[in-house]
DNA sequence: TCTGGGTGACTACTTTGGTAGTAACGATCT
DNA sequence: AGATCGTTACTACCAAAGTAGTCACCCAGA
């Protein structure tokens, strides 16, 4: 895994849709990104050929048709996007990251207390 | 503030340098990335040119010297990078990153304890 | 004064994301 | 069979990040 193939705005929303489906054709990727972004069919069709190269997604053939499926998992993605981001602007520091997103009022303080919750209980659950 | 400018590794790099110490010239610059990245000398002028193009940097002459600054804030970019990840990541729902990070153990129990000793004081200076 | 070291300016090349046109190919309708 | 529709393949193009080579300039030292 040396390549952390940083995504782009696009390749991210094809993944996504991919993602919540978990297959589909490239018809259907264009469908559920045609209303916000306005892109002509064969543009997906590039970037789902191009992601295939770069092994992000695979595809089996049903008919004649390319049903197209995430080969990397959301979460593997995200993992690495996020600490990536972190590397970048917050020098490797997480907890930086989280602090910023309290300062700058992006998340409130109802939801960290979840979190909290949250933590308490993973704590619990994997004690070791 | 139309154009959410997506900096490169090398860009935030740069900044990143100038974010710290305030000011630099050009070489300096290159000696603080050139062990972590082995660039050349010219690489780095480049980019600061156009960074500064873009309205990222600007600079002073001393002497014949150009010394770089910083035009733009570093809070700022984290804040429209961190925003524009989680856009693009988590729909646009800030304390899902948070939660990844938990999930993922990027984030230390205790930091976030801490950060929620944090919130708890924002609430109370500043309760409206 | 001449020369060399340090510095920025200009220019060019490579890679990659994003965009889309056109060709090819199988299926179906008439 | 011939036309058309839906779908993918091939190809090209553009913009921007990233990379680096070469040139010109100015100051300082011999």
């Amino acid at each position: 895994m040396k390549r952390k193939r940083q995504f782009g705005d696009l390749q991210l929303a094809i993944m996504r849709v991919l993602w919540e489906r978990g297959e589909a054709p490239a018809i259907e990727v264009h469908e559920a990104l045609v209303e916000e972004r306005g892109l002509a069919v064969t543009t997906i069709k590039t970037m789902l050929r191009k992601l295939e190269v770069y092994g992000c997604v695979e595809h089996r053939t049903k008919g004649m048709q390319f049903i197209y499926r995430p080969a990397i998992a959301e979460a593997e993605v995200r993992q690495g996007m996020v600490s990536e981001l972190v590397r970048r602007l917050f020098s490797g520091d997480s907890a930086a990251l989280v602090n910023h997103l309290v300062e700058s009022g992006e998340v409130n303080p109802d939801d960290l207390e979840d979190l909290r919750e949250l933590v308490s209980k993973r704590r619990k659950g994997t004690a070791k």
